[in-house]
DNA sequence: TGAAATGTTGGGGCG
DNA sequence: ACGCCCCAACATTTC
């Protein structure tokens, strides 16, 4: 028989569950990936991110070639294209590795109807579903939400699927080019693919005193490569979340010292917060429209587009804002510590609608991805599932001073503010006129004046907060 | 996975 | 020598 194995966000040939599920079903398989132009029209989806994706087909597609198979390459919607391919095969079942975004589950419940589907798991070590209350009701905290899935039986190295030798697929499939166009920018620092991702996890959490060992302290810190920078890989499955899994375990036993141990422990964490929010939007997908909570839909947002457009830009007046969003737009990652200073901007200083920041995200993350993304602007506009306080809100100045006490993150993405003094780089509007003359940084003029003032903004959004939850209590 | 406002303490300058 | 004040430094509370 001919199966068919539909490739969506698992672009990988080792411990692939659906493809593993696949070559046992039938001794021919075919490879298939549907171009949904549903997606590719979606608001939702960046041309950077795009781009990894199709660079990352033609990896998966030369591996398939490389054990004698090929990627089918289909545009349409899907449940017409796979019973296209289907009646082309003469296949008895499609696998694929399940997604749980609603738009994945209603794509999938379409294609199921009419066509033997069968969900695997992989995105996440633990499915969704598994992890709940001893009531049965989800979880929406994390932590217990974390003790569970550390309760549950860890996956260990020897659960990973080896790739497959040799993949029987029929020659006379016709199959579209993957598409070469938008282009993968040079300055995104992501060769896509399998290999690669691999690569990154040994480099971060193998041999002596990998980076992985000091990841406690060093994730915060924006001037220092602290993190893993694996999201992507995730995203698209060139990475199983079990390999990250596995690799942090291992990390874990040869941890000799305690700071080791807190930074394998740590990173882990993080791992489960991914799995967290897969869960969180799974159970509760209407945080895609609106916020968790149900007392804080009503802040009285300001729908500033002009402001919109200066953090957007990279033109708010604070450096470690400007920073990251500049750092975004050119290279289509950013810092999480970053993501929570500019996100706490965005929200809580220029009171702007968390889903505007959301969708900006997404057009420009090279990992963007719709659980985590949703996740963290949740989080920090504290309308979430076990979100920050709604009065949490961080300065600019202070969080630049800690996590990047020289300056070089900063000076990195605003060439304007090279010769600013150190004392100064995170708050130049403070530097006197004789100053910005030496440093040739004119405020107002070569690097902006700042877009509101913090403490005043500050004020407004606790107001803006109160008044929300006053209408609804 | 904050920060500001407010409270407390204790060392040292100074009359 | 003593009490008073100032104000870091630290702690606690509040948003």
């Amino acid at each position: 028989m001919t199966t068919l194995w539909w490739v969506r966000r698992d672009l990988r040939l080792k411990d692939n569950q659906a493809l593993s599920a696949a070559l046992a079903h039938g001794e021919r398989v075919v490879p298939v990936f549907v171009l949904d132009p549903a997606l590719l029209a979606s608001p939702y989806v960046g041309a950077k991110r795009l781009a990894f994706l199709f660079a990352g087909l033609r990896y998966l597609d030369a591996d398939l070639r490389a054990r004698g198979s090929r990627l089918i390459v289909r545009t349409g919607r899907p449940e017409e294209q796979l019973a296209a391919l289907q009646n082309e095969t003469g296949a008895d079942a499609i696998y694929a590795e399940a997604d749980y975004s609603p738009y994945a589950r209603q794509r999938d419940a379409n294609v199921a109807a009419t066509l033997p589907l069968r969900l695997a798991g992989g995105l996440t070590v633990q499915p969704p579903e598994a992890i709940r209350k001893s009531d049965g009701t989800p979880y929406t905290v994390f932590t217990p939400f974390s003790r569970q899935w550390k309760a549950l039986p860890p996956p260990q190295a020897v659960d990973l699927l080896p790739a497959p030798g040799r993949i029987r697929t029929p020659a006379e499939l016709a199959s579209q080019p993957i598409p070469d166009q938008p282009v993968l920018p040079p300055e995104v620092p992501f060769e896509p693919g399998e290999a690669e991702a691999l690569r990154r996890l040994e480099a971060f959490a193998q041999g002596t005193r990998p980076p992985i060992t000091r990841y406690a302290d060093d994730r915060n810190r924006l001037d220092v490569a602290g993190t893993a920078a694996l999201s992507p890989y995730l995203r698209f499955g060139m990475l199983s979340a079990r390999q990250a899994v596995v690799a942090a375990q291992s990390a874990h036993r040869a941890a000799a010292t305690g700071e080791a141990r807190q930074g394998t422990e740590t990173w882990l964490n993080e791992l489960i917060w991914r799995e967290f929010y897969v869960a969180i939007l799974h159970h509760f997908p209407h945080v895609r429209q609106t916020s968790f909570r149900p007392n804080l839909r009503d802040i009285p947002w300001e729908d500033d587009g002009d402001a919109f457009a200066a953090w957007c830009a990279g033109r708010t007046g604070y450096p470690v804002v400007d920073a990251a969003m500049r750092q975004l737009s050119q290279t289509g990652w950013m810092h999480n510590r970053a993501r929570m200073i500019v996100a706490s901007f965005l929200v809580k200083d220029l009171l702007i609608d968390w889903r505007w920041g959301e969708r900006w995200f997404m057009q420009h993350l090279v990992d963007g991805d719709p659980a985590a993304n949703n996740g963290g602007w949740q989080w920090t506009a504290g309308t979430g599932t076990d979100a920050a306080p709604y009065f949490r809100v961080f300065n600019p100045v202070l969080q630049g001073q800690k996590f990047d006490p020289d300056g070089a993150f900063v000076r990195q993405w605003l060439p304007e503010l090279a010769r600013v003094p150190g004392r100064y780089v995170h708050k130049p509007w403070e530097m006197p006129e004789a100053v910005q003359q030496d440093a040739q940084c004119i405020v107002g003029q070569d690097y902006p004046a700042p877009l509101v003032d913090h403490k005043w903004a500050r004020e407004r959004t606790l107001a803006a907060y109160a008044e929300a939850k006053e209408k609804t209590t």
